[in-house]
DNA sequence: TACGCGTGGCT
DNA sequence: TAGCCAAGCGT
């Protein structure tokens, strides 16, 4: 299996400045400008930066901001920064000799497991499976694992650690980084190319692609709802909230979610129609704001509405007529706050 | 555990 | 074409 991975990756080798070395430095260098960022985007920051830095001994002397001048347009800036960090505690602590053991290397800002067991693996042979999003995707293939969970991830680390048990550990790692990165893609793994396709788990169910399960970013829903501020004399109409409903128990002026298809008007007929029986004339916009909770958004339009005809007749909910002063126990009460004192004007203004 | 961090290329 | 994605880390 690793003899097979090792061949191909000889076979295949790309030509990448970095991987003409050995030196802790250039390997450290190239992983942090490489992290999040493709290879050819990086290729020509890293040879100008080593033109201008060639050495570790070059970086101790350079100030940061002339770093972050040769970094200016590779994003995460932060990566430039702590850096530079590392490299002056390296100066202070370690007699400015890169650390070569792990646990050193790691504490280095900037640094974390990938990093160390990249730059450790390819510059000493120490066995540090490297795993970057490439390799965690070919080997939750070639173990059938869906979830990129810490158990799992642990899994995967085992799994590498033996493979390296006859050395090669640096080119296990790079060989394996190249395979994800060339022909195990995520949407697309070119199994005809691959040289473990023999041994790949995820092959055998045909559908090698959905290892591992992309985690989705859930976005918080948002809706849009209208409601209707109706007003006798003095005094507003207001709903009860059910109970089962979240903010339950709580006021509300009527209105509801729009539905599909619907526009603001159209919906708001329907809800106050269905919620107390009134045919409503629409009348002007009042204001518009937007809520943001946990796990969802809300933006409420409300609008003043006028009776038509038919009388007030709730059947599923509570509803009262209340004076402003009277106003408490309200959902959505910074909201409503702004439309009564909007309302308010509007009445004053005739 | 989930998000912010930057930019360019891809579909 | 508007999201995704690309050799992670810090908080």
């Amino acid at each position: 299996m690793v003899q097979s991975l090792l061949r191909w990756y000889k076979i295949n080798k790309r030509d990448i400045p970095w991987r003409q070395t050995k030196d802790p430095y250039k390997i450290w260098l190239s992983e942090v400008m490489l992290q999040q960022t493709q290879v050819e985007t990086v290729i020509p920051y890293y040879k100008q930066w080593i033109k201008k830095y060639p050495t570790f001994t070059d970086v101790m002397q350079a100030k940061e901001s002339d770093l972050l001048k040769l970094w200016e347009g590779l994003g995460y800036y932060n990566r430039c920064r702590n850096f530079h960090k590392a490299v002056n505690n390296i100066a202070n602590d370690h007699d400015g000799k890169i650390p070569d053991l792990m646990g050193d290397f790691k504490k280095l800002p900037g640094v974390g497991d990938y990093i160390s067991s990249a730059v450790l693996s390819i510059s000493s042979g120490q066995n540090l499976p490297a795993l970057d999003g490439n390799i965690i995707r070919v080997l939750s293939r070639v173990l059938r694992k869906k979830k990129v969970s810490p158990h799992n991830r642990k899994i995967i680390h085992n799994h590498i650690l033996k493979w390296m048990k006859y050395g090669h550990a640096g080119d296990i790692n790079e060989a394996l980084m190249d395979l994800g990165s060339i022909v195990c893609r995520p949407n697309q793994a070119h199994c005809h190319e691959c040289p473990i396709t023999e041994f790949c788990g995820a092959v055998a169910t045909g559908n090698p692609e959905t290892y591992p399960k992309i985690l989705t970013k859930k976005k918080t829903p948002e809706y849009d709802v209208v409601t209707g501020i109706i007003w006798k004399n003095d005094k507003f109409l207001i709903m009860l909230r059910e109970n089962k409903k979240h903010l339950g128990g709580l006021w509300e002026f009527p209105g509801g979610k729009i539905k599909n298809g619907e526009n603001k008007t159209k919906a708001l007929e329907r809800e106050i129609r269905e919620e107390c029986g009134l045919n409503v004339d629409i009348e002007n916009q009042i204001g518009s704001f937007k809520h943001v909770y946990s796990h969802f958004s809300i933006n409420m339009t409300s609008f003043h509405c006028t009776a038509k005809n038919g009388s007030l007749v709730t059947t599923q909910q509570k509803h009262q007529w209340i004076k402003l002063s009277q106003i408490d126990n309200f959902a959505f009460p910074k909201a409503n706050h702004k439309i009564f004192s909007l309302m308010n004007e509007m009445r004053r203004n005739g």
